[in-house]
DNA sequence: CCGATCCATGACGAACCGTCAACTTTTGAC
DNA sequence: GTCAAAAGTTGACGGTTCGTCATGGATCGG
């Protein structure tokens, strides 16, 4: 294709310098800005918090990001798009119910715990309160899962209930759980798994009884 | 004008004339912020939005709450400690695991579906995000769920489970829950409640099947 | 080497923030 | 009824952030 004689160079400069530094600014503006709303939390940081983060300029920031907000919902797709093909893949391995619903608690919590700076649900600063938000890349996650759970009905794996709610509930106890789990001392996201997984199949009665020590790891 | 000689006022005059029209104030704030929030969004509301919907001066405002944040805060508080006695004491009539999954989930669920403006989860302007802030009142309303579900494991009425674990799968269901419930067209709560009760109970296979006309109301 | 294009820069006007001195109303004492 | 102290309201003010835009320097294609 374009050149040659001589090698191109040795990677990544297929684009020219331009498109370079574009990638590197938006690329530094996002890490700064996670660092500030880790630091600040999402309430208290203003884009000009962001942007001293930075070696650039004030006005640059309006080239990359229309708002706050708008950097906040590009961090959080950025996970959501992510996590999403990991979820799928997991779940579409499943030939069971009980293997769907234990997959995806299982993948979930495990990339939580694991990478917790990306997936902590922003606190606002000081005092208690918590906040959530769910992004449009989020909220697409939700309907995959949903049409997940409607492909599993139709090929007869699952009963014939009412997805919707399914999935809510799932979205629900995953979330919540997230929020116990990272608060813990000793994070097994196996064992928070396990736990919602028993709930989903067998209800209250099957929980795992607190206080056992499992086999398992 | 005010006469009197003969009775005193009829009623709420047990205060003077300065504790009443500073009751007044702050609920004419807390109205015309209930208004402005759900009109244009947590985010987008300024504290001049509130006040200019008012016929109070901007400094005034600073007299009753901080900020936008703490008024919303309060509103939220509001609605919380208002659920909250009532979640409390249908739990407490509750003599299985059963009645007392079922009583908060109803309880909840009509409350929520008779006063949607108060408990619709904020969103955000125009686009697709969603957002929730869990205020300290609401917090403590997770915590009391959490300790009368130790004190039925104490009891012996449930098994001895994870309470932190259970009361997170119960708040995250009926959150997320309510948000699916809210976009329907027709809001049945005690649908809603059947389905997360029998969730709850039995696990999936349990939950009512999609399409069916269940006998009861 | 040159003109065209792209983009970073930081200054600017507008909007909002939270405060505060001045003012009005209420209260309680005489 | 009168008056001084206390409480509370008012809107203007200095300070900060917002988003824009004219300017200028760097990169690109030729």
């Amino acid at each position: 294709m374009d050149t040659t004689l001589i090698a191109p160079k040795p990677r990544a400069a297929a684009l020219g310098k331009r498109e370079q530094t574009k990638a590197q600014n938006r690329q530094m503006i996002l890490e700064a800005a996670r660092g500030v709303f880790a630091e600040l939390g999402y309430g208290a940081t203003t884009v000009r918090d962001i942007i001293r983060a930075t070696t650039l300029a004030s006005g640059t920031f309006y080239n990359y990001f229309k708002s706050k907000e708008e950097i906040y919902q590009a961090i959080r797709d950025e996970a959501a798009l992510a996590i999403r093909p990991q979820l799928r893949a997991e779940r579409q391995k499943a030939a069971t119910v009980e293997e769907f619903i234990q997959a995806t608690f299982r993948t979930f919590f495990e990339i939580v715990t694991r990478d917790e700076v990306n997936f902590r649900t922003i606190r606002h600063s000081a005092d208690a309160t918590r906040m959530r938000m769910d992004t449009p890349e989020v909220i697409a996650g939700f309907e995959e899962l949903r049409e997940d759970i409607e492909s599993g009905i139709a090929r007869g794996v699952f009963p014939p209930i009412d997805a919707d709610y399914l999935m809510a509930a799932i979205v629900g106890v995953a979330f919540e759980m997230t929020e116990r789990i990272l608060r813990r001392e000793n994070r097994d996201a196996k064992a928070a798994a396990d736990f919602a997984t028993a709930l989903f199949m067998g209800g209250i009665r099957a929980l795992p009884h607190a206080g056992e020590t499992p086999g398992g790891a």
